[in-house]
RNA sequence: GGAGAAGUCGCGUAGCUGGUCGAGCGCGCACGAUUGGAAAUCGUGUAACCUGUAAAAGGGUUCGAGAGUUCGAAUCUCUCCUUCUCCGCCA
Protein backbone atom coordinates (compact mmCIF):
# COMPACT_ATOMS: atom_id res chain seq x y z
CA UNK A 1 0.00 0.00 0.00
CA UNK A 2 1.44 3.57 -0.69
CA UNK A 3 1.37 6.24 1.42
CA UNK A 4 -2.04 8.54 0.69
CA UNK A 5 0.35 11.38 2.26
CA UNK A 6 2.39 11.13 -0.64
CA UNK A 7 -0.43 10.38 -3.16
CA UNK A 8 -2.09 13.68 -1.70
CA UNK A 9 0.97 15.46 -1.80
CA UNK A 10 2.69 14.71 -5.11
CA UNK A 11 -0.23 13.25 -6.96
CA UNK A 12 1.43 13.66 -10.28
CA UNK A 13 4.66 12.55 -9.64
CA UNK A 14 3.18 9.36 -8.00
CA UNK A 15 0.65 8.54 -11.71
CA UNK A 16 4.71 9.10 -13.51
CA UNK A 17 6.14 6.54 -11.04
CA UNK A 18 3.33 3.73 -11.58
CA UNK A 19 3.34 4.47 -15.61
CA UNK A 20 7.10 4.06 -15.20
CA UNK A 21 5.78 0.10 -13.67
CA UNK A 22 3.73 -0.24 -16.70
CA UNK A 23 0.45 0.60 -14.61
CA UNK A 24 -1.64 3.49 -16.35
CA UNK A 25 -3.50 4.80 -12.69
CA UNK A 26 -4.53 8.33 -13.64
CA UNK A 27 -8.03 7.50 -12.72
CA UNK A 28 -7.94 5.42 -9.96
CA UNK A 29 -5.24 7.93 -8.32
CA UNK A 30 -7.83 10.63 -8.85
CA UNK A 31 -10.27 8.94 -7.47
CA UNK A 32 -8.35 8.11 -4.24
CA UNK A 33 -8.03 11.80 -3.86
CA UNK A 34 -11.02 12.62 -4.19
CA UNK A 35 -12.26 10.08 -1.51
CA UNK A 36 -9.80 10.55 0.32
CA UNK A 37 -10.98 14.41 0.90
CA UNK A 38 -14.92 13.15 1.04
CA UNK A 39 -13.37 10.68 4.01
CA UNK A 40 -11.52 13.44 5.84
CA UNK A 41 -14.51 15.97 5.43
CA UNK A 42 -17.03 13.44 6.92
CA UNK A 43 -15.12 12.43 9.31
CA UNK A 44 -14.50 15.94 10.87
CA UNK A 45 -17.77 16.74 10.17
CA UNK A 46 -19.36 13.56 12.30
CA UNK A 47 -16.60 13.66 14.95
CA UNK A 48 -18.07 17.22 16.23
CA UNK A 49 -21.23 15.49 16.38
CA UNK A 50 -20.03 12.70 18.59
CA UNK A 51 -18.52 14.95 20.79
CA UNK A 52 -21.71 16.51 21.14
CA UNK A 53 -23.42 13.26 22.08
CA UNK A 54 -20.41 12.57 24.42
CA UNK A 55 -20.85 16.05 26.26
CA UNK A 56 -24.47 15.62 26.78
CA UNK A 57 -24.79 12.01 27.62
CA UNK A 58 -22.25 13.40 30.50
CA UNK A 59 -24.46 15.28 31.65
CA UNK A 60 -27.37 13.01 31.81
CA UNK A 61 -26.76 11.49 35.40
CA UNK A 62 -26.26 14.89 37.05
CA UNK A 63 -29.90 15.70 35.29
CA UNK A 64 -31.49 12.80 36.70
CA UNK A 65 -30.33 13.55 40.12
CA UNK A 66 -31.36 16.92 39.60
CA UNK A 67 -34.74 15.53 39.22
CA UNK A 68 -35.19 17.61 35.80
CA UNK A 69 -36.97 16.48 32.74
CA UNK A 70 -34.65 14.81 30.95
CA UNK A 71 -37.24 13.33 27.99
CA UNK A 72 -36.52 16.20 25.36
CA UNK A 73 -33.12 15.54 26.04
CA UNK A 74 -33.71 11.91 24.93
CA UNK A 75 -35.81 12.84 21.57
CA UNK A 76 -32.97 15.24 20.87
CA UNK A 77 -30.34 12.73 21.32
CA UNK A 78 -31.90 10.27 19.56
CA UNK A 79 -32.36 12.00 16.33
CA UNK A 80 -28.51 12.91 17.04
CA UNK A 81 -27.62 8.72 17.34
CA UNK A 82 -29.47 8.42 14.19
CA UNK A 83 -27.92 11.17 12.06
CA UNK A 84 -24.68 9.75 13.12
CA UNK A 85 -25.10 6.03 12.51
CA UNK A 86 -25.89 7.39 8.98
CA UNK A 87 -22.92 9.12 8.42
CA UNK A 88 -20.73 6.16 9.52
CA UNK A 89 -22.24 4.26 7.20
CA UNK A 90 -21.41 6.48 4.14
CA UNK A 91 -18.21 7.06 5.71
CA UNK A 92 -17.79 3.08 5.78
CA UNK A 93 -18.95 3.24 2.11
CA UNK A 94 -16.63 5.72 1.25
CA UNK A 95 -13.45 3.84 2.94
CA UNK A 96 -14.91 0.42 1.09
CA UNK A 97 -14.23 1.52 -2.29
CA UNK A 98 -11.07 3.61 -1.36
CA UNK A 99 -9.63 0.71 0.31
CA UNK A 100 -10.13 -1.23 -2.49
CA UNK A 101 -8.36 1.29 -4.95
CA UNK A 102 -5.38 1.35 -2.50
CA UNK A 103 -4.80 -2.12 -2.11
CA UNK A 104 -5.00 -2.34 -5.86
CA UNK A 105 -2.60 -0.05 -6.35
CA UNK A 106 1.27 -1.39 -6.74
CA UNK A 107 4.41 -0.06 -5.43
CA UNK A 108 6.46 2.67 -6.67
CA UNK A 109 9.54 1.36 -8.97
CA UNK A 110 12.89 3.18 -7.24
CA UNK A 111 13.71 5.76 -9.09
CA UNK A 112 17.18 4.40 -10.86
CA UNK A 113 14.98 1.82 -12.40
CA UNK A 114 14.68 1.53 -16.13
CA UNK A 115 10.79 2.24 -17.21
CA UNK A 116 9.69 -0.50 -19.29
CA UNK A 117 9.09 -4.24 -19.14
CA UNK A 118 11.31 -7.20 -19.88
CA UNK A 119 13.34 -5.67 -22.84
CA UNK A 120 14.68 -3.22 -20.64
CA UNK A 121 16.15 -5.29 -17.75
CA UNK A 122 19.64 -5.02 -17.48
CA UNK A 123 22.51 -7.87 -16.50
CA UNK A 124 25.01 -6.10 -13.99
CA UNK A 125 27.37 -9.19 -13.94
CA UNK A 126 27.92 -12.48 -14.82
CA UNK A 127 29.77 -15.36 -13.51
CA UNK A 128 31.52 -18.11 -15.09
CA UNK A 129 31.13 -19.07 -18.78
CA UNK A 130 28.71 -20.97 -20.38
CA UNK A 131 29.11 -24.68 -20.68
CA UNK A 132 30.88 -25.90 -24.04
CA UNK A 133 30.56 -29.62 -24.64
CA UNK A 134 32.48 -31.74 -26.87
CA UNK A 135 29.43 -34.31 -27.54
CA UNK A 136 25.77 -33.70 -27.70
CA UNK A 137 24.00 -32.72 -24.90
CA UNK A 138 20.99 -34.36 -23.84
CA UNK A 139 18.01 -31.88 -21.90
CA UNK A 140 17.32 -32.63 -18.38
CA UNK A 141 14.10 -34.32 -19.29
CA UNK A 142 15.91 -37.20 -21.02
CA UNK A 143 18.30 -36.76 -18.50
CA UNK A 144 16.54 -37.27 -15.30
CA UNK A 145 14.17 -39.82 -17.04
CA UNK A 146 17.20 -42.10 -18.19
CA UNK A 147 18.82 -41.67 -15.21
CA UNK A 148 15.43 -42.44 -13.23
CA UNK A 149 15.60 -39.21 -11.64
CA UNK A 150 12.58 -37.84 -12.26
CA UNK A 151 8.93 -39.78 -13.42
CA UNK A 152 7.38 -37.58 -14.91
CA UNK A 153 4.74 -40.01 -16.62
CA UNK A 154 3.79 -41.01 -12.90
CA UNK A 155 3.76 -37.56 -11.92
CA UNK A 156 0.81 -36.66 -14.52
CA UNK A 157 -0.94 -40.20 -13.81
CA UNK A 158 -1.05 -38.91 -10.20
CA UNK A 159 -2.27 -35.34 -10.32
CA UNK A 160 -2.51 -34.12 -14.40
CA UNK A 161 -0.10 -31.86 -16.23
CA UNK A 162 2.52 -30.12 -14.22
CA UNK A 163 3.12 -32.22 -11.92
CA UNK A 164 6.49 -34.87 -11.32
CA UNK A 165 7.99 -37.50 -9.06
CA UNK A 166 11.53 -36.91 -7.93
CA UNK A 167 12.48 -40.59 -7.32
CA UNK A 168 15.49 -42.43 -5.64
CA UNK A 169 18.78 -40.12 -6.20
CA UNK A 170 16.82 -37.91 -7.77
CA UNK A 171 14.71 -37.37 -4.71
CA UNK A 172 17.68 -37.14 -2.45
CA UNK A 173 19.46 -34.86 -4.73
CA UNK A 174 16.10 -32.59 -4.37
CA UNK A 175 16.69 -33.37 -0.76
CA UNK A 176 20.46 -32.23 -0.90
CA UNK A 177 20.12 -28.87 -2.79
CA UNK A 178 17.44 -28.16 0.23
CA UNK A 179 20.15 -29.24 2.66
CA UNK A 180 22.79 -26.99 1.14
CA UNK A 181 20.54 -24.51 0.72
CA UNK A 182 19.76 -24.42 4.14
CA UNK A 183 22.90 -25.07 6.08
CA UNK A 184 24.18 -21.95 4.23
CA UNK A 185 21.88 -19.92 5.64
CA UNK A 186 21.31 -21.09 9.12
CA UNK A 187 25.69 -20.57 8.86
CA UNK A 188 24.58 -16.42 8.20
CA UNK A 189 22.78 -16.44 11.15
CA UNK A 190 18.79 -16.82 9.59
CA UNK A 191 16.33 -18.29 11.02
CA UNK A 192 14.58 -21.64 9.89
CA UNK A 193 11.06 -21.10 10.64
CA UNK A 194 8.36 -23.55 8.99
CA UNK A 195 5.18 -22.37 8.45
CA UNK A 196 1.61 -23.16 7.57
CA UNK A 197 1.34 -24.85 3.68
CA UNK A 198 -2.46 -23.43 4.16
CA UNK A 199 -2.51 -19.70 4.54
CA UNK A 200 -5.71 -17.51 5.40
CA UNK A 201 -7.08 -14.10 3.29
CA UNK A 202 -4.93 -11.68 5.19
CA UNK A 203 -1.29 -13.26 4.37
CA UNK A 204 -2.16 -12.43 0.78
CA UNK A 205 -2.87 -9.11 1.04
CA UNK A 206 -0.03 -8.35 3.23
CA UNK A 207 2.26 -9.54 0.71
CA UNK A 208 0.77 -8.20 -2.05
CA UNK A 209 -0.78 -10.70 -4.11
CA UNK A 210 -3.96 -10.28 -3.34
CA UNK A 211 -6.89 -8.80 -4.66
CA UNK A 212 -5.36 -8.33 -7.81
CA UNK A 213 -4.05 -12.39 -8.36
CA UNK A 214 -6.40 -13.88 -6.08
CA UNK A 215 -6.69 -16.38 -9.18
CA UNK A 216 -3.38 -17.52 -9.50
CA UNK A 217 -3.72 -19.59 -5.93
CA UNK A 218 -5.06 -22.43 -5.42
CA UNK A 219 -8.07 -22.15 -3.07
CA UNK A 220 -9.41 -24.66 -0.49
CA UNK A 221 -13.13 -25.15 0.02
CA UNK A 222 -14.73 -24.76 3.28
CA UNK A 223 -18.33 -24.18 4.04
CA UNK A 224 -19.34 -21.36 2.02
CA UNK A 225 -17.81 -18.29 3.40
CA UNK A 226 -15.30 -16.98 1.30
CA UNK A 227 -13.59 -15.05 3.54
CA UNK A 228 -12.51 -18.08 5.98
CA UNK A 229 -10.60 -20.41 3.05
CA UNK A 230 -7.52 -20.75 3.45
CA UNK A 231 -4.86 -21.35 -0.22
CA UNK A 232 -2.21 -22.85 -0.88
CA UNK A 233 1.06 -20.61 -0.43
CA UNK A 234 2.31 -20.08 -3.39
CA UNK A 235 5.93 -18.87 -1.89
CA UNK A 236 6.99 -19.26 1.27
CA UNK A 237 7.22 -15.26 1.77
CA UNK A 238 3.77 -15.08 1.52
CA UNK A 239 3.83 -16.74 5.37
CA UNK A 240 6.86 -15.24 6.29
CA UNK A 241 5.68 -11.49 5.72
CA UNK A 242 2.70 -12.08 7.27
CA UNK A 243 4.77 -13.73 10.69
CA UNK A 244 4.97 -9.92 12.62
CA UNK A 245 1.17 -8.65 10.92
CA UNK A 246 -0.23 -5.86 13.13
CA UNK A 247 2.96 -6.19 15.40
CA UNK A 248 4.95 -3.18 16.71
CA UNK A 249 8.51 -4.21 16.61
CA UNK A 250 11.21 -2.61 19.27
CA UNK A 251 14.47 -1.40 16.99
CA UNK A 252 16.42 -4.14 19.32
CA UNK A 253 13.65 -6.91 17.31
CA UNK A 254 15.23 -5.59 13.67
CA UNK A 255 17.02 -6.78 11.39
CA UNK A 256 14.78 -10.09 11.49
CA UNK A 257 16.34 -12.56 9.08
CA UNK A 258 14.02 -15.88 8.21
CA UNK A 259 14.19 -18.55 5.96
CA UNK A 260 11.92 -21.26 5.32
CA UNK A 261 11.60 -24.36 2.83
CA UNK A 262 8.17 -25.00 1.67
CA UNK A 263 6.79 -26.59 -1.30
CA UNK A 264 4.84 -23.86 -3.86
CA UNK A 265 1.36 -24.17 -5.08
CA UNK A 266 0.68 -22.04 -8.26
CA UNK A 267 -1.94 -22.27 -10.68
CA UNK A 268 0.13 -20.98 -13.63
CA UNK A 269 -3.12 -21.22 -15.63
CA UNK A 270 -2.67 -20.63 -19.83
CA UNK A 271 1.50 -20.60 -19.19
CA UNK A 272 2.91 -23.53 -20.89
CA UNK A 273 5.13 -23.04 -23.48
CA UNK A 274 6.68 -25.51 -25.56
CA UNK A 275 10.15 -24.50 -24.06
CA UNK A 276 9.18 -24.77 -20.48
CA UNK A 277 8.63 -28.19 -20.39
CA UNK A 278 9.83 -30.87 -17.38
CA UNK A 279 10.49 -29.41 -14.83
CA UNK A 280 11.11 -25.69 -15.14
CA UNK A 281 7.58 -24.51 -14.98
CA UNK A 282 4.86 -26.64 -12.79
CA UNK A 283 2.14 -26.49 -10.47
CA UNK A 284 4.34 -27.58 -7.53
CA UNK A 285 7.82 -26.51 -6.73
CA UNK A 286 10.03 -26.98 -3.78
CA UNK A 287 12.03 -23.45 -2.70
CA UNK A 288 13.78 -22.27 0.37
CA UNK A 289 13.00 -18.23 0.81
CA UNK A 290 14.84 -15.65 2.77
CA UNK A 291 12.74 -12.94 3.94
CA UNK A 292 14.37 -9.96 5.63
CA UNK A 293 12.56 -6.87 8.38
CA UNK A 294 14.51 -4.40 8.19
CA UNK A 295 15.01 -0.25 9.21
CA UNK A 296 14.28 1.83 6.49
CA UNK A 297 17.59 2.97 6.50
CA UNK A 298 19.23 -0.61 6.45
CA UNK A 299 16.93 -1.89 3.30
CA UNK A 300 19.54 -1.25 0.74
CA UNK A 301 22.11 -3.21 2.18
CA UNK A 302 20.00 -6.01 3.24
CA UNK A 303 19.06 -6.39 -0.42
CA UNK A 304 22.52 -6.58 -1.41
CA UNK A 305 22.89 -9.38 0.96
CA UNK A 306 20.22 -11.03 0.13
CA UNK A 307 21.45 -10.74 -4.04
CA UNK A 308 25.08 -12.08 -2.40
CA UNK A 309 23.71 -15.02 -0.66
CA UNK A 310 21.46 -16.05 -3.86
CA UNK A 311 24.66 -15.83 -5.93
CA UNK A 312 26.66 -17.76 -3.25
CA UNK A 313 24.44 -20.36 -3.31
CA UNK A 314 24.60 -20.96 -7.35
CA UNK A 315 28.61 -19.89 -7.36
CA UNK A 316 28.70 -23.07 -5.16
CA UNK A 317 27.13 -25.12 -7.01
CA UNK A 318 29.32 -23.99 -9.80
CA UNK A 319 27.32 -22.79 -12.12
CA UNK A 320 27.65 -20.06 -14.90
CA UNK A 321 25.06 -17.23 -14.31
CA UNK A 322 23.99 -13.56 -14.43
CA UNK A 323 22.19 -11.12 -12.32
CA UNK A 324 20.16 -9.02 -14.47
CA UNK A 325 18.57 -6.03 -12.77
CA UNK A 326 14.77 -5.90 -13.77
CA UNK A 327 13.05 -2.99 -14.99
CA UNK A 328 10.10 -1.34 -13.33
CA UNK A 329 7.14 -2.68 -15.06
CA UNK A 330 8.74 -6.50 -15.00
CA UNK A 331 9.13 -6.00 -11.17
CA UNK A 332 5.95 -8.01 -9.30
CA UNK A 333 3.14 -5.45 -8.39
CA UNK A 334 4.83 -5.40 -4.58
CA UNK A 335 8.50 -4.55 -5.73
CA UNK A 336 10.16 -1.44 -5.51
CA UNK A 337 13.10 -3.14 -7.03
CA UNK A 338 14.00 -6.76 -7.76
CA UNK A 339 17.44 -8.48 -9.45
CA UNK A 340 17.00 -11.79 -10.85
CA UNK A 341 20.12 -14.23 -10.52
CA UNK A 342 19.69 -16.00 -13.93
CA UNK A 343 21.42 -19.69 -14.37
CA UNK A 344 22.01 -20.49 -17.94
CA UNK A 345 20.63 -23.96 -19.23
CA UNK A 346 21.88 -25.50 -22.24
CA UNK A 347 19.07 -26.82 -23.89
CA UNK A 348 16.84 -23.93 -23.58
CA UNK A 349 19.89 -21.94 -24.68
CA UNK A 350 18.87 -19.20 -22.33
CA UNK A 351 19.05 -18.37 -18.83
CA UNK A 352 16.16 -18.72 -16.61
CA UNK A 353 15.61 -17.37 -13.22
CA UNK A 354 16.77 -19.49 -10.11
CA UNK A 355 16.63 -16.47 -7.41
CA UNK A 356 14.24 -13.06 -7.55
CA UNK A 357 15.25 -11.43 -4.77
CA UNK A 358 13.10 -7.55 -4.09
CA UNK A 359 12.84 -4.75 -1.61
CA UNK A 360 8.98 -3.85 -0.92
CA UNK A 361 10.09 -0.99 1.00
CA UNK A 362 7.38 -0.22 3.04
CA UNK A 363 4.92 -1.41 0.79
CA UNK A 364 4.03 -4.70 2.35
CA UNK A 365 4.49 -3.14 5.33
CA UNK A 366 1.78 -0.77 4.90
CA UNK A 367 -0.69 -3.45 3.91
CA UNK A 368 0.14 -5.81 7.12
CA UNK A 369 0.66 -2.98 9.51
CA UNK A 370 4.11 -4.43 10.76
CA UNK A 371 5.53 -1.20 12.06
CA UNK A 372 8.53 -0.83 15.20
CA UNK A 373 9.51 2.13 17.55
CA UNK A 374 13.11 2.83 17.65
CA UNK A 375 14.53 3.54 20.59
CA UNK A 376 13.60 5.96 23.24
CA UNK A 377 10.88 7.36 20.83
CA UNK A 378 7.09 6.59 20.74
CA UNK A 379 6.57 7.11 17.81
CA UNK A 380 5.85 3.79 15.13
CA UNK A 381 7.31 3.15 12.00
CA UNK A 382 6.92 0.71 8.94
CA UNK A 383 9.53 -1.20 8.73
CA UNK A 384 10.92 -2.67 5.49
CA UNK A 385 10.24 -6.11 3.63
CA UNK A 386 12.94 -7.90 1.27
CA UNK A 387 12.58 -11.07 0.20
CA UNK A 388 14.36 -13.65 -2.46
CA UNK A 389 14.16 -17.18 -3.29
CA UNK A 390 17.45 -19.14 -1.85
CA UNK A 391 16.73 -20.92 -3.62
CA UNK A 392 14.11 -22.83 -5.81
CA UNK A 393 15.23 -26.25 -6.94
CA UNK A 394 13.18 -26.95 -9.93
CA UNK A 395 15.30 -24.67 -12.19
CA UNK A 396 18.45 -25.96 -10.60
CA UNK A 397 18.41 -29.34 -10.88
CA UNK A 398 17.62 -29.33 -14.49
CA UNK A 399 20.68 -26.97 -15.19
CA UNK A 400 22.68 -29.24 -12.46
CA UNK A 401 21.90 -32.29 -14.60
CA UNK A 402 22.26 -30.09 -18.30
CA UNK A 403 25.47 -28.70 -17.24
CA UNK A 404 26.79 -31.51 -15.38
CA UNK A 405 26.58 -34.21 -17.88
CA UNK A 406 29.13 -36.70 -19.18
CA UNK A 407 29.22 -38.17 -22.68
CA UNK A 408 28.34 -41.35 -20.96
CA UNK A 409 24.99 -40.35 -19.78
CA UNK A 410 26.20 -39.94 -16.61
CA UNK A 411 25.77 -36.49 -14.19
CA UNK A 412 28.68 -35.35 -11.77
CA UNK A 413 27.41 -34.62 -8.13
CA UNK A 414 28.77 -31.01 -7.21
CA UNK A 415 31.21 -30.87 -4.61
CA UNK A 416 29.13 -29.17 -2.21
CA UNK A 417 26.34 -31.84 -2.37
CA UNK A 418 28.31 -35.14 -2.14
CA UNK A 419 28.47 -34.95 1.65
CA UNK A 420 24.46 -35.26 1.21
CA UNK A 421 24.55 -37.84 -1.73
CA UNK A 422 27.31 -39.74 -0.64
CA UNK A 423 28.37 -40.34 -4.33
CA UNK A 424 30.70 -38.23 -6.37
CA UNK A 425 28.64 -38.76 -10.12
CA UNK A 426 25.12 -39.95 -10.73
CA UNK A 427 24.34 -43.49 -13.33
CA UNK A 428 22.05 -45.34 -14.31
CA UNK A 429 21.69 -48.50 -11.98
C1' G B 1 -16.78 -33.76 16.07
C1' G B 2 -19.60 -33.49 21.39
C1' A B 3 -19.87 -30.93 26.53
C1' G B 4 -18.28 -26.97 29.70
C1' A B 5 -15.29 -22.35 31.04
C1' A B 6 -13.02 -18.04 29.43
C1' G B 7 -11.23 -13.84 26.20
C1' U B 8 -10.06 -6.30 29.63
C1' C B 9 -4.04 -1.42 28.59
C1' G B 10 3.47 -5.45 27.61
C1' C B 11 2.21 -9.44 31.59
C1' G B 12 -1.23 -10.77 35.82
C1' U B 13 -5.81 -9.18 37.41
C1' A B 14 -10.36 -5.66 39.17
C1' G B 15 -14.75 -3.98 36.92
C1' C B 16 -19.77 -7.26 34.20
C1' U B 17 -27.20 -4.98 39.47
C1' G B 18 -25.52 -0.22 31.94
C1' G B 19 -23.75 6.41 32.95
C1' U B 20 -17.56 11.07 35.94
C1' C B 21 -14.38 3.51 32.94
C1' G B 22 -10.02 4.38 27.90
C1' A B 23 -10.76 1.76 32.27
C1' G B 24 -8.54 0.63 39.15
C1' C B 25 -4.53 -2.35 41.35
C1' G B 26 0.08 -5.29 41.06
C1' C B 27 4.27 -6.51 38.03
C1' G B 28 7.20 -4.84 34.14
C1' C B 29 9.28 -0.65 31.62
C1' A B 30 11.02 4.76 31.19
C1' C B 31 12.49 9.19 33.54
C1' G B 32 13.56 11.82 38.10
C1' A B 33 14.88 12.04 43.48
C1' U B 34 17.93 9.58 47.02
C1' U B 35 23.36 7.12 46.77
C1' G B 36 30.44 7.34 46.25
C1' G B 37 28.00 3.53 43.04
C1' A B 38 24.18 -0.04 43.34
C1' A B 39 20.02 -2.51 45.75
C1' A B 40 15.91 -0.92 48.34
C1' U B 41 12.67 3.27 48.72
C1' C B 42 9.85 7.52 47.01
C1' G B 43 7.83 10.51 42.91
C1' U B 44 6.23 11.00 37.81
C1' G B 45 4.98 8.75 33.45
C1' U B 46 3.61 4.39 30.65
C1' A B 47 -1.47 1.96 24.21
C1' A B 48 -2.74 1.98 19.15
C1' C B 49 -5.27 4.06 15.23
C1' C B 50 -8.07 8.10 12.78
C1' U B 51 -8.76 13.36 12.46
C1' G B 52 -6.44 17.96 13.13
C1' U B 53 -1.77 21.19 13.01
C1' A B 54 4.05 24.14 10.55
C1' A B 55 4.36 21.59 15.14
C1' A B 56 0.90 21.53 19.08
C1' A B 57 -3.66 21.90 21.44
C1' G B 58 -8.27 19.81 20.61
C1' G B 59 -11.69 15.95 18.86
C1' G B 60 -12.95 10.77 17.61
C1' U B 61 -12.45 5.27 17.77
C1' U B 62 -10.83 0.86 20.12
C1' C B 63 -12.12 -3.64 26.68
C1' G B 64 -11.38 -10.99 20.95
C1' A B 65 -14.36 -9.59 15.99
C1' G B 66 -19.01 -8.16 13.98
C1' A B 67 -24.18 -6.90 14.61
C1' G B 68 -28.21 -5.41 17.95
C1' U B 69 -30.92 -3.09 22.36
C1' U B 70 -30.38 2.02 24.62
C1' C B 71 -30.20 8.97 25.10
C1' G B 72 -25.74 6.11 26.77
C1' A B 73 -22.40 -0.69 26.77
C1' A B 74 -16.19 -3.36 29.00
C1' U B 75 -20.93 -4.19 31.43
C1' C B 76 -27.43 -6.65 28.38
C1' U B 77 -28.75 -9.81 23.55
C1' C B 78 -27.21 -12.49 19.03
C1' U B 79 -23.52 -14.45 15.51
C1' C B 80 -18.57 -15.61 14.66
C1' C B 81 -13.35 -16.34 16.07
C1' U B 82 -9.74 -17.91 19.57
C1' U B 83 -7.92 -20.24 24.06
C1' C B 84 -8.39 -23.73 28.16
C1' U B 85 -10.65 -28.35 30.49
C1' C B 86 -13.23 -33.08 29.73
C1' C B 87 -14.91 -36.81 25.99
C1' G B 88 -14.30 -38.91 21.07
C1' C B 89 -10.47 -39.52 17.17
C1' C B 90 -5.88 -39.91 15.93
C1' A B 91 0.29 -38.57 13.68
Amino acid sequence: MLDIKLIRENTEDVIARLAAKGKEARSEVERIVELDAQRRAMISENEAKKAEQNKVNKDIPRLKKEGADVAPVFAKMKELAADIKANDARIAEIETEYNELMLGLPNLPDTDLKPGGKENNEPIRYFGEPHIFDFEPKNHVDICTDLGLIDYKRGTKLSGNGFWIYRGMGARLEWALLNYFIDTHLADGYELVLVPHMLGYECGQTAGQFPKFKDEVYWLERDKEDERRLFMLPTAETALVSLHRDEILTEADLPRKYISYTPCFRREAGSYRADERGMVRGHQFNKVEMVQYTKPEDSDAAFEELVGKAEALVKGLGFHFRTVKLAAADCSASMARTYDVEIHIPSMDGYKEVSSVSNARDYQARRGSIRFKRDGSNKTEFVHTLNGSGLATSRILPALVEQNQNADGSVNVPDVLRKYLGVDVLRRD
